[in-house]
Order: structure tokens, then C-alpha cells, then sequence
DNA sequence: CTGAAAGCGCTAACAC
DNA sequence: GTGTTAGCGCTTTCAG
């Protein structure tokens, strides 16, 4: 067993309090005690034990983040933000995934609630209902998803869908397809809405559609019988998969049909054609959700929304709308 | 304040003991007893509090997984099927990650230690001075990495390595290049040793490399100028970057040169070509590695080895090699 | 500035 | 089978 605080106290000769002060409260104790006190310390080894400190404080200093699916490419940056950014702040975080299914989702909540002083949702697929319910238990933040009355972390994929269907219009591409994601899905929605506010393009609603590559691929076929030759996809996997797919058609990218992905995820860089995307601030998001969790925990729930710029980044999937076939 | 134990024990007029056993060790009490407390618990919505359990039974049913870079499309599936797993034998699991720094990865061990019952340690970037030393503070298990005298789960790559150059001896690649990974690699040793033992073909070593996509990338012009025909790449990252810096040159993939990559990740399939790759068992190796640590921590650290074999995934980024230009 | 004592939520002998 | 009694490692009044 590692040295605990009573060993501390007793090898430095005062009383546990008093080795609790030096490291809780530092200001409060004599220079002199508390110097031999971190000394000893240092000497044994001793780290107070966050888990016990926990059960007096009721703080312990740990966070939950929890997403659908920590294999989606989305994912990843903002977690690693979180997480670093939370050490800064002497909070450590646990990550947990719940293969997007709710009730697994809702069962992690649960369990860390205890163990956590605040949880990050990221992509919540669970009800508003059931996360209302659930707040409760534990301090939320959700990102990407509004749930009101809680604080939030939005991109705004509206601004950015809007830019997309733009730069798509401006290329001369009249008919845009929208391969949308889950049903349900609240970015699909704002999407839709989004891409509908912008005037001259005449708009294709697909899916809904897995948000996955396979979910592309899937959708090759009724975007190419659509007519259309823009493509604003749910995600960049999804439009991944897309341009495969409309390869294997025969259908080329950009030379007959342009796409347009969202994320910014890496592999969307390697890719060829490299991929136009919608980039999504996911790290700034990260850091933002442990600000706003934190401030929420400390002060008791203001419910800040935080809504982050997105941006188009224009790479090779995207060109000028083919000659129309005279008919 | 959420319920306790004693607030059970209140309301369903037995004593707190008893709550207690209902919940560890359910057997000992009487199953009307029993029914009735569980009755109480499911209608306060009490759950046991495991961080106060665990500084009796000084278990806490947590594991920590440590990874170099999240963001690293290779641990991801490690990580979800480490999680699942996990949970499965009720524990949770936290994941931290480094930031490829060993600092980093030193203090989180440490703070990592006091919450966790075991910590899974893959790929770490720490010396194996520093770990043996830290293994006194808490029970490890090591992915991909031997680490004498502790739990270890490996995956072959000196298999993978050595199927992969067969592969390309196969096609007539009589000079490969190996694009190696960090300086002191150990996964970039195995390759090497395995590839060498591989008769009739003509090695060359290119490195160290930052092993992502700009590793390869800027690999890319050493490749060029080797005169090899054959590569096989650090991780799928490095040859996806690489094939994008042979394109820049001019240099066709699989027509010129081909190219393996290792770990087998989603984006190595979506590329054009699709990459033929090392095919990694990272799932099953979360898996057992959780199968291990827990073992490990109950009964008190037999330093299994266990050795998960590779396969070829065979796809488009390798082809014949070209024919000699008559000189 | 430091010590004494109580208690956070729970488990684990040990009685009854 | 269930109650009693100590703690686990730490913080936090309250005295001194």
C-alpha cells in the first residue's frame, strides 16, 4: 500500500490536519511545517488520494465525456482537447463509448455519475426527456446537440451548410442533393434548414442514411439517379463513401457530380479526390464543454449556450457544374 | 445529495449492513429481506457510491488505458473494445492520452494510480526503466511492447512484416523499401528483423519518421530516390501519406511502386487505391489485454505473454513489379 | 498556526 | 440472517 497521510504526519511529526492543510490549503499553514511536510512527502511518495478527498468534498475531480462512437473520426480531436484542457485544470476525464445505442448511453451516465463531477455529452442520442431527467444525477454540458435549459457547445452547421450550398451554387451546380444522416439527427435538421434558406439551388432531401462510409456508399445510387450534380453530405465519412460509391458507377468526382462532406476529419485530407469539407471547430468545442462544465459545476448551471463558427475549406472534390447534355 | 446507504437502510428498517450485503454479496441475506431493500434502493434511486466502496475494499473497479495519440486512427477500436469489454466485468474504464509525451505520460500514470485497480499501457513512449519503477504504484498490462516481466499482449508484427514482404517478393519486387516509424520503435525493430530473415529480396532501411501522414509524405522523395519497387510502410497513415507524395511526384501506386501499409484502419480502405495493409487484431487485443490486467490485479500479476497473429489484407496499392527499364 | 474529533459512504469482521 | 463496531484516507469544523 502506498504511504497515506497519516504516515506523512507521523514521519514529519504533526498531525494529519495539518499535512491535509499543506496540500489542500497551503496559505494556512507556516512556511517551515509545511516545507518539512512536503519534503517527507515527497521522501515517501505520498500523493493525497483523490478518491477519499472525494468523499469529504464531494469534488472529485474527474470528468465524464461520453460518445456514440469513439471510432468516428469526429470524435477523437475533441476529445484529446478535453482531456488536455481539463488537466490544466487538475481534472482528469473519463471517456466512455456507448456504441450508439441510448440505453447503453444512459446506463454510463449512471454509473459515473458518482464517480465524476460532471459529464459531457457528446452527440447525445438519447431523448431530451431522458437527459433532463438524468441531470439529476450529475452536471451536464452537451455538445452538438440543443437541449434546453442546459449548457451547450454548438458548431454551427447551419453557417456552415449554408457556405456549402453557396460555394456549390457558385460553381453552377442548380440541383444539390442532401444525404442526410440518422433520422432524427439534430445536425441533419439544421442542415436541411440551413441549405433551404439559400435561394437559386433546387434542393434533394436523401436519406436518412448510417453515418458511416457504408451509409455513402449506400446512397451512391439514389444520388446519381437524382439528378443532382452537387452533393452536401451528413458527414465526411459519409461522402467518402459517396464518391466511391458514384466511382464505381462510373460517375466522376468533381467532373460530374461535386461533394461536399462536413467534419474535416484527417482521412478526408487523404483521400482522392481530396475532400471539400465543412470544418467543424471540434477541439475549440472540446475545450469550451470542460469551461462551460466546470463553470457549471463551481457556480451551479448557468446555461450558457456557446455557439463556434464553422468554415468551408475548399479542396479537389468540388469543381464548376458539368455542361447540361443537350436534351 | 443523491441517496446513501443509510438512507436505505432507514426506510426499509434494517441497518445498513444489511443494505450493504444486499448489494456485494447478495446470497447472505435473506431473499425477503432482500427484495424489500432492493424494493426501497430502486425507489430512491440509490446506487452504491464506488468510490467510497473502494476505500474499504481497496478495489475500485476502474482501469485506466493510457495511449499515445487518441487521434491515432490504430487505438480507437482497441479502446471500444477494451471499454466493452471492461464493462462487461463491471469496470470502467479511463482514458487518457499522452500526447506522444513521455512526461506527460509519467504523471498520468501516477495520477492514474490511486483511481484505477490496473492500467493498460499501449504503445507506451516510456523507458522500460521508468515503467518497471512506476509498476509499483499500480498493476499494468503493456500492448504492443515487451516489457520484461509483465503481462504483455502483443500483436505479430514479424509475421505480418514477413507476409507482407513475401507478398511483394511474390509480385516480383526484388528491392523494398521499409519506411520505418519513430527512432526506438519497437514495433519498427520487429518489422525490420522479420523483413531481413526474408530471402531474395533486397532491403533498405528508410528512417526514423513521424508516423503519420507527414511522416510518409515526406518519406516520400527518400523512397523516390532508392530505387526500391516495393515499400512496406510504418502504419497505414505513413503509406497513405506516402502514396500521396509519390503521386505529387508522378510516381504511379501500384504501377510503379507498391506499397503496404500496417494496422489495416477504416481510412486505408476508402483511399484510392485502397491500401493493401497489415491487418492488426486491435479489438481482440483490448480485449485480452483487460483480460489480463484484471488477472492480473486478482491474482496478483502472472506476466502472461500473449502473441495475437496478423494477417495480409491484400487490396489495390500493390500490384506486379514494373518492368525493369533496359539500361 | 496547529491539534482534536467527527464524519463522508461504505465494507468487514465479529457478535448475537 | 442481521446488528454492532471499527475503520478506509481524507477534510473540516472547532478549540486552543
Amino acid at each position: 500500500m502506498a504511504a497515506t497521510i497519516r504516515d506523512v504526519a507521523q514521519a514529519s511529526g504533526v498531525h494529519v490536519s495539518t499535512v491535509s492543510r499543506t496540500f489542500s490549503a497551503p496559505h494556512l499553514v507556516n512556511p517551515e511545517t509545511r516545507n518539512r511536510v512536503l519534503a517527507v512527502a515527497e521522501d515517501l511518495g505520498y500523493r493525497p488520494n483523490r478518491a477519499a478527498r472525494a468523499l469529504t468534498t464531494g469534488r472529485t475531480h474527474n470528468l465524464g465525456l461520453i460518445v456514440a462512437d469513439i471510432s468516428n473520426p469526429f470524435f477523437p480531436p475533441l476529445i484529446k482537447a478535453a482531456q488536455a484542457h481539463a488537466r490544466t485544470r487538475d481534472y482528469h476525464v473519463f471517456v466512455a463509448d456507448t456504441d450508439e445505442d441510448p440505453q447503453v448511453e444512459e446506463e454510463l451516465i449512471k454509473a459515473l455519475a458518482k464517480q465524476v463531477d460532471g459529464v459531457l455529452l457528446c452527440s447525445p442520442r438519447l431523448s431530451n426527456r431522458a437527459i433532463e431527467r438524468l441531470h439529476a444525477d450529475v452536471p451536464f454540458v452537451v455538445v452538438n446537440r440543443e437541449v434546453k435549459g442546459m449548457p451547450t457547445v454548438l458548431m454551427d452547421i447551419g453557417q456552415g451548410a449554408r457556405l456549402a450550398i453557396e460555394h456549390l451554387a457558385g460553381l453552377g451546380h442548380l440541383r444539390v442533393a442532401l444525404v442526410s444522416g440518422p433520422s432524427g439527427s439534430w445536425t441533419s435538421k439544421r442542415m436541411r434548414e440551413a441549405a433551404a434558406a439559400v435561394d437559386g439551388v433546387d434542393l434533394v432531401f436523401l436519406g436518412p442514411n448510417t453515418p458511416t462510409e457504408q451509409g455513402g456508399l449506400a446512397a451512391a445510387a439514389e444520388v446519381a439517379a437524382s439528378g443532382a450534380t452537387g452533393v452536401l453530405a451528413y458527414n465526411d465519412l459519409v461522402a467518402m463513401g459517396l464518391i466511391e460509391g458514384l466511382h464505381e458507377r462510373g460517375v466522376q468526382v468533381p467532373g460530374d457530380v461535386s461533394v461536399v462532406g462536413v467534419d474535416d476529419i484527417v482521412a478526408g485530407r487523404l483521400n482522392r479526390p481530396k475532400l471539400t469539407t465543412v470544418a467543424m471547430p471540434t477541439a475549440a468545442a472540446g475545450r469550451m464543454a470542460v469551461d462551460l462544465l466546470l463553470q457549471s459545476v463551481a457556480e451551479g448551471g448557468t446555461a450558457t449556450l456557446a455557439t463556434l463558427a464553422t468554415g468551408l475549406v475548399v479542396r479537389e472534390s468540388t469543381g464548376p457544374a458539368p455542361e447540361p447534355a443537350a436534351s
